[in-house]
DNA sequence: AAGTGGTCTAGACCACCGT
DNA sequence: CGGTGGTCTAGACCACTTC
C-alpha cells in the first residue's frame, strides 16, 4: 500500500472570492500552498484528486487542475497518472524569480542601498548592440553600481539600457532597484536569459567588493526583455559567493 | 501603427497527426517553434491570433492556447491582452534543462568521458540524510566522478545515492550518466532545487581540473526528486567556469 | 475493474488595448 | 468600438496504475 489516504485541506474552504479580480485557479493555488507550508499538507501528503477537489470547491475540473498545476511548476507539488497528487519531500525554498537583487533583499529585510560608481551616456559597443537589438553605436546609458546589504558590499552590477532610459539619473538608482524604475516607467519585464559563471576577481573588484584579492566571483549575465519582447536591459553582474547563492528550481515537463 | 500584421506559418498546416500519441497542443508548439529557429517566425513578428489558429487549424481555442503557453513559457513568445502575441528579439538560446551534464555534453557533440575516482557505501552525513530524507546514519552510496569532455576535464561530480541504488558500480558510471541510470532502473526525475554559487579551487581540485592554484570555480549543490516526490540524488558538484555556464531563461508569470 | 491524471472540445464572459 | 488575450465552465474520451 504505497499511498496513504488523501487530505483535503480545511483552509481551501474559507473565502474564495468570485467578484474580485483574483483569477479562482490563483485563490486555489494560494491556499494548497499555505497548507503546504503552515505543515497542513506535510511532505508526502496525498492531495484529494482533481474531480473530488472540483465538487467540494464548487468549481471545474480545469480550473482545479490549472491551480495545481501552478504548484507543480514551482516544484512543490508532483504528480502521476492512475496515482494521484503528492507534495515534494524536502522543505520548501523560494526560488530567485524574476526580480532585481534590490527587491530580493528588501524582502529578505536585509536592508539593501546602493552606491552609484559610473553613470554616462555611451556608444553601443558591438556586444551591447547585438544583447538590445540595437545599431551599432547607438546611444545607450551605462551605469556602474555596487549594492550593499546591511552596508556589507554584496555585488557589482554594470548595466546598458536602450536610449528611452537616457534620462535615468544617479538618485534614481540610489533609491530605487532598476526594476523598480522600469515599473514606474510602465516597462513591466516579462523574459530575461540569464548565462552564469565564475571568475576571479580583479583588484579593483576585489577592493570594491572587500574580498581577498584574486577571490572567487559569482557572475551573472542577463538580458531582459518587455511585454513587447524588446530587449529592455543588459547586465553583467558579479557577486560575493560567500553572501549571495542563486537558487533554482527545475522541473521536467 | 506599432505592431505588423500577423503571420501564420505555412508549416503550421503539414501533417498534424491525431491518431498518434503525441499531444496535438505539442505538434503546434513544436512546429511554431520550428518557425521561429528557421526564421519565418522573425524577431518581433506577430502571431496570428488564438480565434483564427484555432480555425484554422481545426484545433480548439484552448489546444492552441496551450501551445502557445508552452512558447511563452520557453520564453520564445510574448502575449499581451488587446495587443496579440510576438516573438521574443534576441536570438533564441536553449536552456540546460533538466539532464546530467553528461547529456548536456552529448547533445552537443562535446564527446564525454568519465572517470570514477572514488566509490564507496558510507553512512548519511547529518546534510546528505536531510537531504536525501533518510534517518541520520542510513546507507548511502558515495561516488566522486570527473567529468570530460573531448579528454578535457570540466568538472568535478560528488552524488550521494539513496539505499536503493547501492549497487551501481563504478562501471556504470564509467559509461553512463547519472539520469540514464536512474531511467534504466524506471526512475524518473521530475523536480530538482539547484544551488548555485562560486569558490576557490583546493590544491586537489585545481590539479584534478587542470587550472591554477586558487583558480574560480562554478559550483551547484543539486537535490533532485523523482515522480513520488522523493529525493534520488543529492550532489555538490564543481565546474570549470570557462569550459561550462549555466545558463537559464527565467519567465515572469 | 476502479481510480487517477492527461488531453480535447465548444462555448461563454470578461479585461485590456488601440482607434 | 472592435480585436486581443485571460478566465471559467461542463462534459467527453483516453492512458496509465493498482488491485
Amino acid at each position: 500500500m504505497p499511498a496513504s489516504s488523501p487530505i483535503l485541506p480545511a483552509s481551501l474552504f474559507l473565502g474564495i472570492d468570485r467578484s474580485g479580480p483574483v483569477p479562482l485557479y490563483f485563490q486555489v493555488a494560494e491556499r494548497i500552498e499555505a497548507a503546504i507550508d503552515s505543515g497542513e499538507l506535510p511532505a508526502g501528503a496525498r492531495l484529494e484528486n482533481e474531480i473530488a477537489l472540483a465538487e467540494q470547491l464548487r468549481l471545474s475540473r480545469p480550473t482545479i487542475r490549472r491551480a495545481i498545476q501552478t504548484l507543480v511548476d514551482k516544484g512543490l507539488l508532483v504528480r502521476r497518472r492512475g496515482i494521484g497528487t503528492q507534495v515534494v519531500h524536502g522543505q520548501v525554498r523560494r526560488n530567485v524569480e524574476l526580480t532585481s537583487l534590490f527587491e530580493d533583499l528588501q524582502k529578505s529585510h536585509r536592508a539593501p542601498t546602493t552606491l552609484v560608481a559610473g553613470i554616462e551616456e555611451q556608444e553601443a559597443s558591438a556586444v551591447v548592440a547585438e544583447q538590445l537589438g540595437l545599431p551599432l553605436g547607438s546611444k545607450v546609458l551605462y551605469v556602474k553600481r555596487v549594492r550593499m546589504a546591511e552596508g556589507v558590499p554584496v555585488a557589482i552590477l554594470v548595466n546598458y539600457l536602450p536610449p528611452a532610459f537616457l534620462d535615468f539619473s544617479a538618485d534614481d538608482f540610489t533609491q530605487f532597484g532598476l526594476y523598480q524604475l522600469f515599473r514606474a516607467r510602465g516597462v513591466s519585464i516579462q523574459v530575461a536569459r540569464q548565462r552564469i559563471s565564475a571568475r576571479n576577481a580583479s583588484a579593483d573588484e576585489a577592493r570594491l567588493l572587500t574580498i581577498p584579492e584574486n577571490g572567487a566571483l559569482l557572475t551573472m549575465d542577463r538580458t531582459a526583455y518587455d511585454s513587447s519582447g524588446k530587449a529592455v536591459e543588459f547586465g553583467h553582474h558579479c557577486y560575493r559567493p560567500d553572501l549571495y547563492t542563486i537558487e533554482t528550481t527545475v522541473v521536467d515537463r
